[in-house]
DNA sequence: TTCAAGATTGCAAACAGTTGCATCAAACCT
DNA sequence: AGGTTTGATGCAACTGTTTGCAATCTTGAA
């Protein structure tokens, strides 16, 4: 049978109150250092652990936080995870990680079943309208990534400088008509994509789009990224950098010989595929960490985190 | 502020004791037709949620599930965490994740720290003792998965009958040669590998190994197959398979070519990465999923899952 | 020697629920 | 009509821990 032993049995088995045994835990300095050395003995010796459900009871704090992202099965949220992850388990806390399957409704219903079990949530790309989300941070403190929102503490990845990048690095490689290979309408992403590409001096600009953000949407956009006359290519997304990849190479069109194609996220399958891609790193892993340090530390802020271009071999000088 | 409302709330508001909302909650069939929908409409009205917590503290039970994995960067987790928590969704339980960076230590640290909050606890592929894994197991429920361990519940996928098939596989399209490019040293699932491999007739096996699980261990054992004069290799892994191919390439050999390849997890890069990798399909998900059922039933439990072929690109005739 | 301050510990009331038991009325039998 | 069952609800104790307050014991200063 499982047994379990609690705060009361260290008490009894060492002969102090149990109000002690709590403060040998939570408020050691409170404690006498040789009563501190027993009860700490004691505890070891019978296998003692908090239970922090009950101490949520009275503190209010359950050193829990919710992280919810849209796909885990998405390559662009694990690394996320794994740093949210650690910088929790760095202070202690332990991480509920749930998954929407794309679904708003879901996310909703997630956050509030969270609610009264974490200290505060992290929400990576969330799909929700903003009002809903404004409504959710009044109940539960919350920070959200990868979108904008007034009022609620924000993580955001630079892609716009990102993307800048990468049409400065197709213009200096000679391109001069870049196909920007946008994402689902209405995304915040393709946004700042579009407005930070259009600024490149000496570089045409042309919208391929609106596309699925997967590896299938890559593909369909083959056809209409070679009919539109550009050499070099702006991706949504590493997955539909790859999927327009092979899309090309159906059509005879070799990358990076025939057309440079750059993505956006420089998640892992990028860099086993070939040509290995050039793409704009996307700080994940410090996103991540920084969500849950600005809400263990409850500070309000939006943050703006570089992302780098890493040049790889799927761009070229044009032929 | 953030406001919490608890049953005593509900209780005034709707003028009866706190026993009956607790019980319209979780026994409501104890409760009057009217006096339940009178509550529910309270409950609705001022946003109550009850506290698991608390609920957690008298019945034991916390309807909290944790699953631990090795890496969550690794590709092969993602999908099964994804399935897992759909599981435990669908019985209204919440899922804790945690990532032990491939640190025994830090698994049963994790464990330990999980135990309280948790009514049971999925270990994907383990790397403690089998001693430490049992100990663990009589402190909390347990179900492990991708390891084989008596007296506790267990998971299985039965990579002896993939590899059978793989290398079957090799046989038909007439390769005589075959290399194992293995794991590890003393993986459950390279031994399984082996013994399956050197069932097949008219199969000569040749072990090229031990390696590290990753691209980087299979580009570095590319040599060695080269030399060891096979024409067919099965791979520990995707990871590893795909390592391989950009070895062989780098020697001169295409695959599939001059070599066949096949690897093992049917991870999402072995689909993007080209040639598209020929792979034994773990069942991640199914064994997710499963893991969580078996932990809510509390049944005890070895169960193995099948795995399928996928033919792909990698594989064809010698020369 | 006396008193105040400080250190250490115990006491008991929270925290937000659940649940065995008691109560009470209404309905059902005979 | 009186006794018994049934259904619905209230009461209060309990879960494991924290924490404000009080009590006790030391210590140091005047």
């Amino acid at each position: 049978m499982i047994v379990t032993v609690t705060i009361r049995d260290v008490a009894r088995a060492s002969g102090v109150h149990v109000s002690t045994v709590s403060r040998t835990f939570s408020a050691p300095h409170l404690v006498n250092a040789a009563t501190r050395t027993r009860v700490l003995s004691v505890a070891e010796e019978l296998g003692y652990r908090p239970n922090r459900a009950a101490r949520a009871l009275t503190t209010g704090r359950t050193h829990n936080l919710g992280l919810i992202v849209a796909d885990l099965a998405n390559p662009f949220f694990p690394p996320l995870i794994k740093a949210a992850h650690a910088a929790a388990r760095q202070r202690d806390y332990h991480l509920f990680v749930a998954d929407t399957d794309e679904e708003p409704a879901a996310e909703e219903e997630l956050a509030l079943a969270f609610s009264k079990q974490v200290d505060g949530l992290v929400l990576c790309s969330p799909r929700s309208s903003g009002r809903t989300l404004e409504r959710l941070a009044e109940r539960v403190p919350v920070v959200v990534v990868n979108r904008r929102l007034r009022g609620v503490p924000t993580v955001l990845m630079d892609v716009g400088h990102g993307a800048g990048l990468a049409v400065e690095h197709l213009a200096g490689l000679g391109h001069t008509r870049v196909a920007l290979v946008s994402g689902p309408a209405g995304s915040w992403t393709s946004d700042e994509i579009r407005t930070a590409a259009g600024q490149v001096p000496g570089v045409e600009v042309v919208v391929v789009g609106p596309n699925a953000p997967t590896e299938r949407g890559g593909h369909a956009a083959a056809a209409r990224v070679r009919d539109s006359g550009a050499t070099g290519v702006l991706a949504y997304n590493d997955l539909v950098a790859i999927g327009l990849i092979e899309g090309l190479g159906e059509l005879g069109l070799s990358v990076p010989q025939d057309v440079s194609v750059v993505g956006i996220d420089d998640i892992v399958p990028g860099r086993l595929s070939r040509p290995k891609l050039t793409t704009v790193a996307m700080p994940t892993a410090a996103a991540g960490r920084l969500a849950v340090d600005l809400l263990i530390q409850g500070v309000s802020a939006t943050t703006s985190l570089e992302t780098r271009l890493v040049i790889r071999d799927s761009t070229a000088a044009p032929r």
